[in-house]
RNA sequence: GCGCCCGUAGCUCAGUUGGAUAGAGCAUCGACCUUCUAAGUCGAGGGCCACUGGUUCGAAUCCAGUCGGGCGCACCA
């Protein structure tokens, strides 16, 4: 209905131009509609006169008038007015609303996906938790946001893959080893030969004893077989890493999240791309070296403050490798990289970024693009929860799928905007109460399944091209305003792509589900009026499919009965 | 001290990128099941959009400052 809308009022715009073609200003005001929240107002409203009135020169309620003369008449519009300041107003025909019920019908699953990235290929990294331990619920809360972002640009046409890179080298890795290794032989946390910082929790128990056993373990790609040997540090650092990667792969897999990719730190020294990124830095001309250190100068570029990039006993700081990093993922060909990372770490996102423009190899200024996370604060029985006894020290991703299942876990985690705080309530993520909005959507579903059901069961029959036909029948004001609804699918997943904002997509389910709730609750479905009847259930049947393919970019379920 | 994010109903949060009288859920109060799932619907009350200035036809939204909360400011990752 918009894209109608769009090109009628850009025609009027073009004509109401061409008459005042003495005026015209150099820079055209992007033409703006939006729905309306007061149903006075009709359903879609324009400020375009208001935004035209000074470098036109003319009062906005003359130019709306103007613009209106020149609108070219359409049967999707009944009645169109100028109101307040200057605002168009536009009241859409009842068939506006019926062919919306026929649209989604018909293109089933591929309703609401666009083109807009067809042909390009996009990469959302996210996760990338190293492997000490498992996951914790801001992992969740990433691994929620990230899929749910590598689903929107997939349902916006880019060829997306997910990445997960990890650290399998540095020092941490090798005070996981120390910790397996002192809980192999024994040693407890403050006895003598406990490694200091060594990680405490429960399932570094585990992961000894699996090593003990000779356990093998699959990760990634890579099978590795313990060597039971406690001496042998390298051989439990391997196993270590392969032990605990599998276990958030488990995690990773119960959540709904798969990666296409997986990229190892370790990786990056043994290809030589460190110490080829550094070379080619210190041919920008845009290094130091001072007090036995090479500096890169990321203040050329926006950063507050030099780096460190080669220390002065030789090895390299974590940003080198960051840096060699995103050089690998600009030259395997992704136009558009997103990061999704705990706001804990934006003070790398200069420092890439300064890196990658020093090199001068073509990367665009604001490439990669980041989405932040904030914190989540869990909360039971009226308390915050800090504590999860498997990892001693934080709440895992894996308790809280547990507590709340997958659905649950997941909305919660993506439904409020990345860049805000999030308290999130295990006692009304598992409620299956009306508190809970997944129930609540997904309730919708299944009602309308229910109902398809039921028709079967009375003997009548229904199918699209029936319910199509029909369609003109839909006259009500809840038939419509829910048709409405399905009509800004489109546009909210193009919205919630471009802006990278998954909530959107969380919120307008909620919308559609309650314009669905107040429709069926109103009126009959399964009624004599064969004709009517199928008009109603063709729109029951559209509301589904909407409901599921929005489920669908979430990663929520679309379950058929409850 | 510097930088980033946030501050909207008692609580949890939206607010379509500057639009008309600021919305939803929960909680509170009231109404609706002999009818397709009441995990639902309808109604009522509840607000100095942290504060102060500015920008303009118009500000919760943009700018500056103040206050409050979170995070980051290593030759750690």
């Amino acid at each position: 209905m918009k894209p109608q809308l769009h090109s009628l009022l850009g025609t009027a715009l073009t004509a109401v131009l061409a008459e005042h073609s003495g005026a015209a200003p150099a820079v055209l005001p992007a033409i703006q509609l939006e729905p309306t929240k007061d149903p006075r107002f009709g359903d879609f409203s324009s400020n375009l006169a208001m935004l035209l009135a000074k470098p036109l020169g003319l009062a906005p309620r003359k130019l709306a008038e103007a613009l209106l003369r020149q609108l070219p008449p359409s049967a999707s519009v009944a009645k169109v007015e100028i109101a307040g300041p200057g605002f168009i107003n536009f009241f859409l025909a009842p068939a506006a609303f019926q062919s919306v019920v026929a649209e989604v019908l018909q293109r089933g699953d591929g309703y609401g996906r666009n083109a807009h990235g067809a042909g390009k290929r996009a990469m959302v990294e996210f996760v990338s938790a190293n492997p000490t331990g498992p996951l914790h619920v801001g992992h969740g809360r990433g691994a929620a946001v990230g899929d749910c972002l590598a689903r929107l640009l997939e349902a916006s046409g880019w060829d997306t893959a997910r990445e997960f890179y990890y650290n399998d080298a540095g020092a941490q890795i090798n005070n996981l080893a120390l910790s397996v290794q002192a809980r192999c032989k024994a040693v407890e946390p403050e006895q003598p030969g406990w490694p200091e910082n060594g990680y405490r929790g429960d399932y570094i128990r585990d992961v000894a004893a699996a090593y003990l056993a000779g356990a093998s373990m699959a990760a990634d790609d890579r099978a590795v077989t313990a060597a039971a040997d406690p001496d042998d540090l390298d051989a439990i650092r391997e196993f270590a890493v392969a032990y605990l990667r599998h276990e958030q792969d488990l995690d990773l897999k119960a959540f709904g999240v798969h990666f296409d990719l997986y990229y190892l730190e370790s990786s990056l020294y043994s290809e030589g791309r460190v110490t080829q990124t550094v070379t080619a830095l210190e041919g920008s001309g845009h290094t130091f070296e001072q007090d036995g250190a090479l500096w890169l100068k990321t203040t050329d570029y926006a950063d507050d403050k030099d780096r460190v990039m080669r220390k002065s006993d030789g090895s390299f700081t974590y940003f080198v490798p960051d840096v060699a990093y995103h050089v690998s993922k600009w030259q395997r060909g992704f136009q558009r990289v997103i990061n999704e990372q705990g706001a804990d770490h934006h003070g790398t996102i200069a420092r890439v970024r300064a890196g990658l423009q020093a090199l001068d190899i073509g990367v665009p200024q604001g490439w990669p693009e980041y989405v932040l996370h904030q914190m989540v604060t869990v909360m039971k029985g009226g308390e915050e929860v800090k504590i999860s006894k498997r990892a001693g020290s934080y709440v895992t991703l894996r308790d809280l799928i547990e507590e709340a299942g997958r659905d649950a876990t997941r909305f919660f985690l993506v439904a409020r905007k990345a860049d805000s705080q999030l308290v999130f309530d295990i006692d009304l993520a598992r409620a299956q109460t009306n508190d809970n909005p997944v129930y609540y959507i997904q309730y919708a579903h299944a009602r309308v399944c229910s109902v398809l059901r039921q028709l079967g069961e009375r003997g009548m029959s229904w199918d699209d091209d029936s319910g199509i036909a029909a369609v003109g029948r839909l006259q009500e004001p809840l038939e419509l305003a829910l048709a409405a609804q399905m009509a800004r699918f489109p546009e909210t997943v193009e919205i919630a792509a471009s802006t990278l904002e998954p909530h959107l997509i969380a919120q307008y389910l909620r919308e559609l589900a309650a314009a669905f709730h107040g429709f069926y609750n109103s009126h009959q479905l399964l009624i004599d009026d064969v004709e009517l009847r199928n008009a109603r259930v063709a729109l029951a049947v559209a509301a589904r499919q909407v409901l599921r393919n929005g489920l669908g970019l979430l990663g929520v379920s679309a379950p058929e009965q409850m």
